[in-house]
DNA sequence: TTGTACGCGTTATCAG
DNA sequence: CTGATAACGCGTACAA
């Protein structure tokens, strides 16, 4: 069933036909009603690719989720679909899982596609280089910082990660907290990195000292991954009174361990999370964490694409507020 | 940049070039290595929208994903991914949300993609008539029954909702508990109907009353909802020693709630979860629940689908086992 | 082994 | 207002 179908059926050229389906104006309402009738009748559609093919106007974003254990990413997931529906845009949604290299898989997607423009929810900057460089569409790092990269075309929005860190740190401090220990990922990582960094400055400023060594345990963003950690970390350094972690799945892998282990969270040991994830806010203890706006972060990184894409607007790198939530996970000492 | 323009730069036709990106074997080694030469320095793939246009190939699918809120979903939407790779198939996703209706929204997504099969993870199938009738695909409804539809074209894969149900009830039954309240989804729910009946049964096997009125909450299928609905449920109904939920979502927000209003889990209510998500084992107290293999649904999900697709293999209802998890969260009376 | 030319289903241009 | 026809980029039968 094509347009050429239709319009034998209808007794008039495709053309005609074309032009109803496209709304053109210049159809007589007889002939634009004579063919609505058949095309309603076979319920027919044009062919999209050879649509495409013609008007060469690709529409196509890619999105690109790296890790669905975080329900932030599937709430901006959920958020950027949203939005995208009235426009005129169509996305192709990948999930990656966390071993997974988002340059390199992007860069096979992009060629496979050749999206319009593409979206990471989750991915970090430092693995957007090497063949992903070849990948000339704009690009935005959604959550992730991706300004050290000072690339042609990559974009990002995220919250102040340093400064977030920063005040989740300063918080046991000020809660009377010396002996700390950090629940993090690798030092590879830009965002580990950058927390890391604001983890210390709140240190320094309190002038308490930090033993990498002894005091930070790397691990995945996940609840396993917390709980090995949380095991390692005590061990390595058993005196310590509160952790930080990097995220609320480790923090929630971490309090597991902890009770199975015999100590109360925050009686014995205190913790902070990150993300702000809805879990968090029904978890017994309720995290103290870091909250990043779903909802902001996904409108931000489309219109900064769009923007890229039909402006040619300058890769950008956008920082939106945190909100710092007071959970039932920190103890205040003495 | 389009075959033409490899071409011309080779020296030889667009047919040899067609040839050669095609594995065709009737090309010279030394043609061959010219133009890949010529392909590789441009990075250039073949237009996508031409190809299908003209090979008459559609190879794609939909996975229309209903609420992300359920870490489940999420296992199985990466784990279909992974399995679809290797596969001449591409895969849309779509994502609605709790309210959004999967039949309507599949329908209009049918027509404009034309798909040759649909995989729902999560959808219910009351939803799956009306508009959806229309669509003439083979569809499969994974974690939810749709053998009740009756459907030429609509398989299904995923636990006995209703034996799980029963299983779970009677252990809290075995475990010495007569007055049980259930917080479950809306009697319009098929999927909720199933497990409520698999609940009774166990409750008539055991000679134990079930008032509707009194000990039945229905609520959304998350944390909020299973928080709401425990304020209400206990408030129709204080005696009860143990809560029946339909998802671990549910079962946590109903945690949450009863430790903010004084209440230990299991000490002085015993509550059982639905799903089996990884943060059931990671909860305070561990949830005991019924255990849905995400690995299982769908790899037997799309393997059905692919039947259908290219066998024309009759719409099949496949069940496959549940785990039950005892967790930390029921108590044994006496 | 390689080149040529037609047609896939559309849209847009140009006559009528 | 409507009809005919040339592209769009590719695969492939057929010819060379």
């Amino acid at each position: 069933m094509t347009i050429k179908d239709i319009a034998k059926e209808c007794g008039c050229a495709i053309g005609t036909v074309s032009r109803v389906l496209n709304n053109h104006p210049d159809v007589s309402d007889k002939t634009r009603e004579k063919v609505m009738a058949v095309v309603e009748k076979h319920g027919f559609v044009l062919n999209a690719n050879a649509k495409q093919l013609k008007s060469q106007e690709r529409k196509n974003l890619v999105i690109i989720v790296k890790g669905t254990s975080s329900t932030l990413l599937n709430s901006l997931l959920e958020m950027l679909q949203k939005k995208l529906e009235p426009l005129p845009y169509n996305a192709n949604v990948v999930i990656l899982d966390e071993h997974d290299n988002e340059g390199v898989n992007a860069t096979r997607i992009y060629f496979e596609q050749k999206p319009l423009g593409i979206i990471f929810l989750g991915g970090s900057a430092d693995k957007l280089t090497g063949d992903f460089e070849k990948v000339h569409v704009p690009s935005v790092l959604i959550s992730n910082q991706a300004d050290s990269l000072g690339s042609q075309y990559i974009s990002s929005v995220s919250i102040d990660n340093f400064e977030a860190s920063f005040f989740s740190a300063k918080y046991l401090i000020d809660n009377g907290h010396t002996k700390i220990g950090v629940i993090g990922g690798s030092m590879e990582s830009g965002l580990t990195t950058i927390r890391y960094k604001g983890f210390l400055k709140a240190m320094n400023e309190a002038g308490l000292d930090f033993d990498f060594e002894k005091s930070y345990q790397a691990s995945s963003f996940s609840f396993e991954g917390g709980q090995e950690a949380l095991e390692k970390l005590l061990k390595k350094n058993p005196e310590i009174t509160a952790i930080y972690t990097m995220s609320d799945a480790m923090a929630i892998g971490a309090c597991r361990k902890l009770e199975d282990m015999g100590h109360k969270v925050p009686q014995d040991i205190s913790i902070v999370g990150f993300d702000g994830l809805a879990i968090a806010n029904f978890y017994c203890p309720r995290l103290t964490t870091i909250k990043q706006n779903a909802q902001e972060l996904a409108q931000e990184g489309l219109s900064i694409l769009l923007d890229s894409i039909e402006n040619k607007a300058s890769p950008c790198h956008k920082i939106i507020p945190f909100e710092f939530i007071a959970g039932e996970s920190v103890k205040k000492l003495r």
